[in-house]
RNA sequence: GGGCCUGUAGCUCAAUUGGUCAGAGCAGAGCGCUCAUAACGCUUUGGUUGGGGGUUCAAGUCCCUCCGGGCCUACCA
């Protein structure tokens, strides 16, 4: 037995997401999760909300309540949500909670105390109207290159020149649209990466089972231009953490707080901390996973992430650890997602374009999304959502190939043989024939899911269901009954242990369905199968089942267009 | 502008990292079965691997070039 962190990368806090932000961290971590689990290890399984930085303030202000208000609000919506898609974390955390301030400021003052930060002063555009300094992509002007009216300080999206909000014509607060605007120095806090670099690259460079999308965003970094640049991690903002040495004040600093992207990774370690208060044990509990001098030396830590995350988890954040001097547990491998695009687009969640988590699970149960979200990760590069393809993915996969053998297993067997498994018969070629095929599948399965490849683990998955209908078809026990009937109970009860098989092993992809499986064989619980053999002479004759209902119902055309429809944009 | 990724069957993706006739699922076609959610099984059509050039005994894989798609470029997170 093996002990294994997982993190999925932060949710932000500014509203509830697309199934863009599931497909890359949420999902494929939580399928990792409960895989090993169910293989016997011990796993602390970790996500929070990002609570920090300015969008949060604007989407509070938009929503006309108090950003503690509204991201305690907003933490309660991604917990529900998370929940109804049946996502396994030890523990959902907050950045702004307790744990958090305390942590990131002891982090920040034993960097200080490394010599690695160093103040810079700064000019930058603040806002009086707003009453607040504004960030480069929050200045609104004319561009200088090419005309365009809505260029952004940092950058025009019209002629995609590289600006600073000091150049733009005419700049404007794109928050409340006023011209009164003035340039102010404010001091800040930069951690000095570029100390680290020689250190980061080297432990860039021995992960070489790292996924290349992963390293080559590190490497990027850590290579282009002047290499690896320091980083602001302060900002003057009411709504974070407050810049302290630990405990103690921070000459100049009073009133800023931390970067969000300074804290938010720091919020992994925090919310295990947060795990332990909740369930009320002490620091040991989680620094077990934390400390390599206080026993996470046999940890490995895995983290799930979306490609635009990469950079901070590959640099910022153990830049962090490692400029502590502190013997924090440093990241073991990162899995590394593409985006998911909507028909040929983006998810946008400004024009309303794409589905989100809440609408949904209003539509269809969490395992459809889970299935087919799993079986197209974006692993290799972008992917496609499309109402097609899903609702093709989903009726095959889910209600032909795995639901309907369940049906028509448990179907058959109460109409010959009344609701328990059937007596009589024994085991043939057959039978061993697919005890061997499945053999060799579940070893291709569980490599998959130990190295982290979804699309691959699920196609396996699928592999083994298709087994059951090939098995069905040739065994043929409706033609037996007529002639042998010992030998049709036989291969009924073999077909009764398969669903009780495929139960256990697709519950880390769709974890509902599989419970409702095992609760229709009378089971509340079932273990990984260590033994193929074993395991499909598992539920012994004369246990009794419930035909359950349809577990799949079929997406239908209809409902296809009309949720295309619903969807294309305008939130 | 710079960097990175990517282009394989109508669609979604594989191909042991340079090594048998480039494979699978879906869709299409044919046959079979009748237990089942008109489900399942078997067979089968379909590719000059984006175009062109090069290296090599051997190229989907390496190099050059052109064309298309995407991402990043450090104060959105």
């Amino acid at each position: 037995m093996s002990r294994i962190l997982i993190t999925s990368a932060l949710p932000y806090i500014n509203g509830i997401k697309h199934l863009g932000n599931l497909v890359g961290s949420q999902l494929p971590s939580d399928v990792y999760a409960r895989y090993m689990r169910a293989r016997g290890h011990e796993v602390m399984y970790i996500c929070a909300t990002d609570e920090h930085g300015t969008p949060a303030e604007i989407a509070a202000a938009k929503a006309g309540k108090p950003v503690a208000e509204y991201c305690a609000e907003m933490w309660q919506t991604q917990k529900a949500i998370a929940d109804g898609f049946g996502l396994s974390f030890d523990h959902f955390g907050r950045s702004s909670s307790r744990r958090n301030h305390r942590l990131t400021q002891h982090f920040a003052a034993r960097l200080d105390a490394a010599g690695l930060i160093r103040e810079v002063s700064e000019k930058m555009i603040y806002s009086n109207a707003d009453g607040r300094f504004l960030p480069d992509r929050y200045v609104e002007g004319t561009c200088p290159n090419c005309g365009y009216d809505s260029a952004r300080g940092d950058q025009c999206e019209n002629c995609t020149k590289q600006l600073d909000p000091t150049d733009l014509i005419d700049p404007r607060s794109a928050i409340s649209g006023s011209t009164d605007l003035e340039v102010r120095e404010t001091k800040h806090l930069f951690l000095c990466q570029s100390v680290l670099a020689g250190q980061l690259e080297a432990w860039i460079d021995s992960k070489t089972d790292w996924p290349l999308l992963t390293t080559s965003i590190a490497k990027k970094w850590l290579r282009d231009g002047d290499g690896l640049q320091d980083r602001g991690i302060t900002r003057d903002l009411d709504w974070g953490i407050p810049v302290q040495k630990g405990d103690a004040p921070w000459p100049g600093m009073e009133g800023k707080v931390f970067y969000v992207w300074f804290d938010a990774p720091i919020e992994y370690i925090a919310a295990t901390a947060e795990w332990a208060d909740a369930t009320g044990q002490d620091d040991g509990a989680w620094e077990r996973w934390w400390r390599t001098d206080k026993g996470a030396g046999d940890v490995r830590y895995v983290q799930f992430m979306g490609k635009d995350n990469v950079p901070f988890h590959t640099l910022s954040f153990p830049a962090t650890i490692i400029g502590s001097g502190e013997p924090w547990k440093l990241v073991d491998y990162i899995k590394s997602f593409n985006y998911l695009n909507y028909q040929g687009g983006q998810f946008s969640t400004s024009k309303g374009r794409g589905v989100f988590q809440d609408q949904a699970l209003e539509i269809l149960p969490a395992d459809y999304w889970r299935w087919w979200l799993m079986s197209n990760v974006p692993e290799s590069s972008d992917s496609e959502f499309t109402w097609e393809n899903f609702q093709a993915g989903v009726n095959k996969d889910l209600a032909d190939v795995l639901g309907n053998f369940v049906s028509r297993v448990t179907k058959f067997c109460r109409s010959r043989f009344g609701e328990q498994v059937p007596e009589g018969g024994d085991w043939t070629e057959a039978e061993r024939m697919v005890v061997a095929g499945l053999t060799t599948r579940l070893a291709a399965y569980q490599a998959a899911l130990d190295a982290m490849e979804m699309r691959k683990a699920a196609a396996e998955l699928r592999a083994i269901w298709v087994e059951g209908n090939e098995y069905l078809q040739a065994a043929a026990p409706w033609a037996a009954f007529k002639t042998d009937p010992g030998r049709a109970a036989a291969v009924v009860r073999f077909a009764l242990n398969l669903i009780r098989f495929y139960a256990v092993l697709s519950a880390p992809f769709i974890p509902h369905a599989a419970a409702q499986m095992l609760q229709a064989l009378g089971l509340d619980a079932a273990d990984w199968p260590e033994d193929v053999e074993a395991a499909l002479s598992a539920l012994p004759a004369g246990h009794g089942f419930a035909t359950p209902d349809v577990l799949f119902a079929k997406i239908t055309d209809e409902q296809r267009e009309a949720w295309a429809a619903r969807f294309a944009g305008g939130r």
